[in-house]
DNA sequence: ATACCTGCAAAAACTTTGCAATTCG
DNA sequence: CGAATTGCAAAGTTTTTGCAGGTAT
């Protein structure tokens, strides 16, 4: 079936990163890739490694922790936060945005096309600070928090 | 003249916010707003326990993160992120956008009024989320590494 | 072949918690 | 006074590190 309409399969996609960074192609590197491309929410470390030890029993965190790092560092993917203060990773590098529900803070993904383009040309410079690009965070009440008087939900997706 | 109205002595700053919301006012209280308020980086929680022992001595470490926690979910406070997981912490919570230098990691404040207006009506609704506030956040290379040559692109020397 | 990776286990870094004493309102 | 806050110390999480052996290029 022809799935996604951006993003083929997460394991090409995984394998396509892989080499175009350079990096060398193991087993574990991977299956945290895949996995982390498979997925819309935004995992930690954690969640990470136990799907991925599912596929692949036996590999350590420490591996994954030093995978995502490297990942992190050669621009595979981006690490962000939510409310809590546990490391999060996102398999997404183009331009999107965030939704923070300041009730349950829960973080999903906005298209960046669903906002208007801020006019800021790429390379202007902002007192000697160079501009590469930029990412919005819109803070409000998620649909879930909506209804509810003050209690979050016990199922968010954080 | 208009004295600016904004953030004043930060220990004056720090009894109206403590007012304003409720909370018992302690020195432990006072001392950390305070010195949260007195400062424009984004420290971490063992920068701020170091910063306000030297003026109160014996104060625990339990109660900076203890007391940090409640500014954060009464909004005296955000709690921010850079390049590391480590939980940081921000005095201003009024809307203001963040510089993300890609190099260093550093992240520093950039005024809302250097930047459009995001035309998104307070109370907006995108797809059942009901849309309070917004922040920026611009990528590129701050001043002090755009003179190192570590991976330059195109580095013009203007 | 050899430089880079991985697993293991211990350590470090960061944060939270139980309780008794103390302080605030 | 009664309720909330603090310190201390111990426990809980999350992340990093040193090595020996294994694997990718």
């Amino acid at each position: 079936m022809g799935p996604s309409p951006i993003e083929a399969d997460p394991a090409v996609e995984a394998e396509r990163r892989l080499r175009a960074a350079g990096l060398a192609r193991t087993p574990q590197r991977r299956a945290v890739l895949t996995e982390l491309l498979g997925r819309t929410d935004h995992p930690t470390a954690e969640q990470i490694y136990e799907a991925v030890s599912r596929r692949l029993p036996g590999i350590s965190r420490a591996t994954v922790y030093r995978v995502l790092d490297a990942f992190t560092e050669r621009g595979l993917l981006n690490r962000i936060q939510h409310a809590d203060s546990v490391g999060r990773f996102d398999g997404r590098v183009d331009r999107h945005h965030h939704l923070l529900c300041e009730r349950c803070g829960g973080l999903s993904d906005l298209e960046a096309s669903a906002l208007p383009e801020l006019p800021i040309p790429a390379g202007a410079d902002l007192g000697g600070f160079r501009i590469a690009d930029y990412r919005i965070t819109l803070h409000g009440v998620c649909p879930d928090c909506s209804g509810d008087a003050h209690d979050p939900p016990s199922n968010p997706t954080p």
